[in-house]
DNA sequence: AGCACGCCGACT
DNA sequence: GTCGGCGTGCTC
């Protein structure tokens, strides 16, 4: 009986068969990808013109992890440019493609199919912007074909046609008299859609909390009829003459920002917190964009807040557009065609906004351009900061990345020469920078995580009228179930991880899988009573602050306290009250929120970031410190924070006591540049998972003897930091390479013997260029 | 990713 | 004797 292990001679025991005639070959020569790019965005009409017997074909890209493309002919009524979205025929089904080049040579020995259809006449992908996902293809070694349907909505990849439908709009005619009694909706409808102006068109109808089915009904007592919608209302002249009036620190940052004139610039603004850095965004596009031109303004998830939209349309009107998870399908689609149709739209959006296809785009901007969730974890593992840097280059416009507390990669760049560094170092209106004092908690009685000073400091705020911030330090963790007899926790039975405990429903939780289970009362090791959630730290802190001030209400902001929808909102306006009052909270108050009445930060522990494995994790822990910090007298009042930690000695918190970042960012480039890790080296991860740790290892392991030269240096492979997740084995590989171009380009050689490789079943991996998390 | 082909176990 | 389990391999 043959036995397949051992006829595949050329494949080694971890799977990958071993290629000894493969060298590594120097950037530039001959490598697939960058051979695409050069040739894409060329057209090739007048070639197919003078030779009119060779069968003209197309390459096309498949919405499937495979890296590689298909050709097909073209038949002689369809004419595809690149970018173009195609219905062709795909083993025994029929999928949506897109035309990557057209009468590339076809591969030998294999009869090639007929497009069956062009989507449309013109490319859904622009060429800039089809450009830029091939760059980003390459760049992230990721399949081309994934890297572009990304930047289609979900109705476009789906292969629907590229139009909208149609919103119906009604007016109400007729007498209300003639409803029936009971019919309550229906009359509330109509006394609601007789006073909107015009009449309204069924989504705003439906967002007014009515139905579909009641808007039938009145159609069919013709109590309402369809009309045309008004024309909208374009920017009015007072939307139009509104600009923000800048301080003169302000105005000297805006005299600095290079203007889209100039063709193609990077600008650091470094804004400490409070210093008005979207008053210069607002005022630079008001300068800079006439009534023709696209802008793109990206930012973090959390800071896409309806006020801040709001603040962009009082300036720019019916222009401002939005791009986040939280968007329809319908809504989606219609956005993307307003961008792909040239019209003149300032988007703020976040991370996949930089895959839009502008056909116009002026200007960009990056705001909290530190922001780690500009990095796609999973997947196609873009970042989207980096990914509008490389698209203000194709498009020779500007690029403004804006921090208090900017990541060691931009200012690097600053620091280069690569980048301009725009300093805004003073607080907007009359605040003034809080004082940052350590407090060193060693040997000093805790109660709830809070030290006796830190008690009295926040006694005396409250007595002067005004509010607190307790800021407990925990990014990433949860609240675990645990039993307080016998220390039991309980953890996933498929991952290497404590389950979560979540209030609402009573469940317990792995964050890592979709395993999930009912809490229960008694410890289920030892079957003792005191069986409870305990975790953020953040309830022990609010008892302890209850009972110590108890007329003082503590409110309370975390992922628990905040799931009910809207109630962060709820809370805010609480606060923004003014009445004295005391925020507990973690991770989520550091960010974007502004409490005018908040006089004093207390960081509960800054300790954590300060010994990690992850290299970014001392960063990381000073930005956090420092955006919470920025909470602290935004309003008239000067602020104060008090840092507790065990390490009053440690140098970068001495520094960042100083009050000012960049001191400190200095002091962690340092470090950066001593270990030789990024920004000073490029990075790159192979991630490995399988059902045995051995098999992930070894696979890693074959990688790591492929990839072995001189100029990479290799980690690992070692374990992941959670190596068990939903009972798979995860192990990584880092490399590191003083030179970008050359780690890519091994890069792209592996990720070709491995696809060519047969792998053991069970066995994947993934690469993650330009990693976040190290673990 | 889909989807078919293929080769082994428990059913009418 | 067939139905169906999911391992393997292919899709221009």
């Amino acid at each position: 009986m043959p036995c397949r292990k051992q006829t595949a001679n050329l494949t080694c025991k971890c799977g990958i068969r071993q290629a000894p005639d493969r060298h590594i070959i120097p950037p530039d020569t001959g490598h697939a990808g960058f051979q695409l790019l050069k040739r894409i965005g060329r057209y090739r009409d007048t070639f197919i013109a003078m030779e009119p017997h060779v069968p003209r074909t197309a390459r096309i890209a498949l919405n499937r992890p495979i890296r590689r493309l298909f050709d097909y002919l073209v038949p002689d009524h369809i004419a595809l440019q690149p970018g173009q979205r195609v219905t062709v025929p795909f083993g025994r089904q029929s999928a949506t493609g897109l035309v990557v080049e057209t009468d590339a040579k076809p591969p030998e020995g294999i009869t090639l199919k007929p497009v069956r259809s062009a989507a449309e006449a013109w490319p859904a992908l622009p060429p800039e912007t089809f450009r830029l996902l091939s760059w980003a293809s390459d760049y992230y070694q990721h399949p081309l074909g994934e890297c572009l349907f990304t930047a289609l909505p979900p109705a476009l990849r789906r292969g629907r046609p590229a139009v909208e439908n149609a919103d119906p709009y009604w007016q109400a005619c007729g007498d209300p008299a003639l409803l029936p009694g009971n019919a309550t909706r229906q009359r509330e409808l109509l006394a609601w859609l007789n006073r909107q102006p015009g009449g309204a068109g069924s989504k705003q109808i439906v967002r007014a909390g009515f139905t579909q089915s009641q808007i039938r009904s009145l159609q069919e007592k013709e109590l309402i009829r369809e009309t045309t919608p008004p024309t909208p209302d374009g920017v009015t002249e007072e939307t139009r003459n509104r600009i923000p009036v800048l301080s003169p620190a302000q105005q000297e940052a805006a005299n600095q920002l290079p203007s889209p004139d100039n063709g193609f610039a990077t600008a650091l603004l470094f804004g400490i917190t409070g210093s008005g850095k979207t008053e210069l965004y607002l005022h630079y596009l008001k300068t800079h964009l006439d009534d023709r031109h696209q802008a793109l303004v990206l930012v973090p998830e959390i800071n896409l807040t309806p006020q801040t939209v709001a603040r962009f349309q009082f300036y720019f009107g019916p222009r401002i557009a939005v791009w986040h998870s939280a968007l329809k399908d319908s809504e989606r689609l219609s956005t993307w065609l307003r961008i792909r149709n040239g019209e003149p739209v300032i988007l703020i959006g976040t991370r996949s906004a930089v895959l839009l296809p502008f056909t116009d785009l002026k200007t960009i901007v990056v705001d909290e351009e530190h922001d780690s969730s500009y990095k796609q974890g999973e997947g196609f593992r873009y970042s989207g900061r980096d990914t509008a840097v490389y698209r203000a280059h194709l498009n020779n416009c500007p690029v403004i990345l804006g921090s208090a507390t900017p990541s060691m990669e931009s200012y690097h760049n600053a620091l280069s020469g690569k980048y301009a560094l725009i300093r805004l170092e003073e607080r907007a209106g009359n605040a003034r920078p809080p004082t940052i004092k350590l407090l060193d908690i060693r040997s000093r009685p805790l109660e709830g995580g809070l030290s006796r000073p830190a008690l009295q400091a926040i006694e005396k705020c409250l007595s002067n009228g005004q509010q607190a911030l307790v800021f407990v330090n925990r990014r990433g963790f949860a609240p675990v179930m645990m039993c307080f007899d016998c220390g039991h926790m309980v953890e996933c039975p498929h991952c290497d991880t404590r389950l979560t405990y979540h209030r609402r429903d009573r469940a317990m939780r792995c964050h890592h899988c979709d395993f999930q289970t009912a809490a229960t009362d008694h410890c289920p090791k030892c079957d003792g009573e005191a069986f409870k959630p305990v975790g953020q730290g953040t309830e022990r802190t609010e008892d302890i602050l209850t009972s110590q001030f108890p007329d003082t209400p503590v409110v309370r902001v975390d992922r628990d306290s905040t799931q009910r929808k809207g109630s962060i909102q709820g809370i805010l306006e609480k606060v923004n009250s003014g009445r004295p009052c005391i925020l507990v909270g973690t991770q989520m108050l550091a960010k974007g929120h502004d409490f005018p009445n908040v006089t004093l930060v207390i960081v509960v522990n800054a300790d954590g970031g300060l010994f990690s494995v992850d290299f970014r994790a001392p960063e990381q822990l000073i930005q956090t410190l420092l955006q919470v910090s920025g909470r602290a007298g935004r309003g008239k009042k000067s602020g104060e924070v008090l840092v507790q930690t065990c390490h009053s000695d440690h140098p970068l918190l001495h520094s960042l006591a100083e009050g000012h970042y960049l001191p400190v960012a200095d002091q962690l480039l340092t470090e950066r540049e001593t270990g030789q890790l990024p920004p000073f080296r490029a990075m790159a991860i192979f991630r490995a998972e399988a059902e045995t740790m051995e098999k992930s290892l070894q696979l890693l392991d074959t990688i790591k003897q492929q990839a072995r030269y001189q100029q990479i240096e290799i980690w690992g492979p070692l374990p992941a930091l959670i190596a068990r997740r939903a009972d798979r084995l995860r192990a990584q590989l880092v490399l590191l390479c003083s030179n970008r171009k050359y780690l890519n380009h091994t890069l792209g050689v592996l990720c070709e013997t491995l696809d060519q490789s047969r792998l053991p079943a069970g066995l994947k991996w993934a690469i993650d260029v330009d990693p976040q998390e190290t673990g």
